[in-house]
DNA sequence: GTCTATACCAGGATAGAC
DNA sequence: GTCTATCCTGGTATAGAC
């Protein structure tokens, strides 16, 4: 078999960590889930934090490029309303992945320090480019809100009233780009 | 003196949570900054999650205070920016620890339960109020993403621009209208 | 590749003296 | 109200057998 153990055990840690938390979730339950030992994990991982790592590593290249490719394009509505778009189907296919980088947030500062630092800079790129060119603070503000608005479905996770995907994507797109002031 | 070592106990322990969240706080860290041992501390509190307790229980009852008055009044575009402003005065006024509960949120499910569940349900009053009775789910959904916008000075911290108070006010306030359709 | 066994350490909490 | 000393639990990590 041998059906790869290391993905079953990225699986398992990430259903683990995100409804639990990071520090929450001991390496013994991700073990048991899998259904080795906790010594087994240290041969597929040489530590909790490279397991994270393994998670998020991922997920900021996905961003990178989405990013990458923004920055290409004029930030006029209907590229906005695009770049948008695909930010927002990142969030909703890693979903639960975001929510713990969301939820979790001083846990994953601390365990992934440089990895952190550069999804910040991402991000601050985002907001630059959304705001667009020798933007105003109040502008800049605008545009952190209008990400924000993406990341709805990340924190509400209980909360949110039966809506199906197409109707919830269309609302948060529409709400990022009233808060940019875009219709 | 005795200068309410309680209450100094209160301000280290809030410091250091929301610098480095409180899973990652030791009660070894906070007797040191307020000068005292470890064991001290249990005199003034029984545990650390009732330390925890003491910081989050005003912030709770302050909200409550908004949303009751809130259930008082329509929700006209009036009423809808002063209630809102009323939330956004909370916020700011007690950043730090609005910070950690937003960022350190699988610490406080798990440290805050019970307490934790009355701040959803608080939550989901200000969500039905603003989006008024019988809303669409869509309409829910920008009820949520307008109080995300007035959140967004606890996750942006270090990023936000140069801005002054009233202006970030008005900002966030506008912001969360246009969120809700009403100008 | 996986297991058993174990060393190690940190943090929360308590007992009892002053 | 504060201290010293100690207990206990639980998580990380390693060594070495299979």
């Amino acid at each position: 078999m041998t059906v790869d153990t290391s993905a079953r055990i990225r699986a398992a840690a990430l259903e683990l960590f995100s409804a639990h938390g990071y520090e929450q979730t001991s390496l013994r339950e991700i073990a048991d889930q899998v259904g080795i030992t906790k010594a087994s994990l240290y041969y597929h991982y040489p530590s909790k934090q490279a397991l994270l790592s393994s998670l998020v590593d991922p997920l900021v290249e996905d961003s990178r490029a989405v990013i990458d490719e923004a920055e290409r394009l004029e930030p006029t509505p209907e590229n906005v309303r695009a770049v948008l778009g695909r930010q927002l189907d990142t969030i909703l296919r890693e979903q639960s992945l975001c929510g713990l980088l969301v939820r979790d947030a001083v846990a994953m500062i601390a365990v992934l320090a440089p990895r952190w630092e550069e999804l910040l800079g991402l991000q601050s790129r985002m907001y630059a480019w959304l705001a667009g060119p020798g933007a105003s603070p109040s502008r800049c503000v605008r545009a952190m809100a209008a990400l924000e608005t993406l990341a709805v479905p990340l924190k509400a996770a209980g909360q949110l009233p039966p809506i199906d995907e197409d109707e919830l994507r269309t609302t948060l797109l529409d709400a990022a780009l009233a808060v940019l002031g875009l219709h």
